[in-house]
DNA sequence: TGATGATAGTTTATTACTAAACTAATAAAA
DNA sequence: TTTTATTAGTTTAGTAATAAACTATCATCA
């Protein structure tokens, strides 16, 4: 029984991501916001308070203040101060950041779709069955 | 037929990725490497020319310099004019850079690995199968 | 040859990121 | 209560990363 070797596949994996994320960012570039802050904006719906997003994203909560005040600025989000804890500030997509989000991810998947074009139907979903185990 | 949501198993991924990078970062710090570091040391023997460095792990040449730099002053690496090419530098490994290299991902394997321990053994291969098509 | 364009790697100048320290609000315990 | 501990988010201060520009070598072709 040949055991599977978890460096390569990380590697391998790692290699995948970067790469889509590279060949996408020029363009996410162009819709005005970086590739970090459209993964933030894509998550502001489901964890709408920026501790959460430092969770979920793995990145400092200094990075999530940042990122939060150029979406802000550039008008795809706006935040509340939330009524029943006065630190917590809740973020809302605007009308403008959905349709940007919309756009970015639809980069995003267009590129990698493109990779994952190798894989059939069957295999494709397989492939998210079994990311979601992992997440 | 339920179409697979791409964007989703981005996601999915990414934060995957992220998460056991965040988790082994400190780590992997102690070996007196920073992560990035460490995978330009895990291609040195693959692509021992900085500008391969460069494409394969998608960023920046003048980042492969300073990590290259860096490595060389730890004593992971040393460099060699290419006699072929006099503008190329050929990266080899040292033995200590093997060894820091091996235990460096090792931690990664480990961290990833737990994660891995939630699919039995035939979903793993699968999982494994499935990338190595997409890379 | 020698002139032109391309490539390898570095340096520089600047931006991006984040650790550490901070303020403010909440929660729990004394 | 009030004190201690925790949590949310920000600011500051310093490091990390990189785009743009540079040097040196190589490749091609007139």
């Amino acid at each position: 029984m040949p055991k599977i070797d978890v460096g390569k596949i990380w590697s391998l994996n790692y290699r995948l991501l970067m790469s889509v994320i590279t060949s996408v960012a020029p363009d996410i570039t162009e819709l005005g916001l970086e590739t970090k802050e459209l993964f933030v904006l894509a998550e502001v719906e489901v964890h709408p308070h920026p501790a959460e997003l430092a969770g979920v994203l793995s990145m400092p909560k200094p990075s999530v203040t940042m990122y939060v005040k150029r979406l802000e600025a550039a008008g795809f989000v706006r935040r509340e101060i939330d009524g029943s804890d006065l630190r917590r500030h809740r973020l809302i997509l605007t009308p403008e950041g959905r349709k940007t989000m919309a756009r970015g991810l639809a980069l995003l998947s267009k590129a990698f779709g493109a990779r994952l074009a190798r894989l059939n139907s069957a295999q494709q979903s397989e492939l998210a069955t079994l990311l979601e185990k992992l997440s």
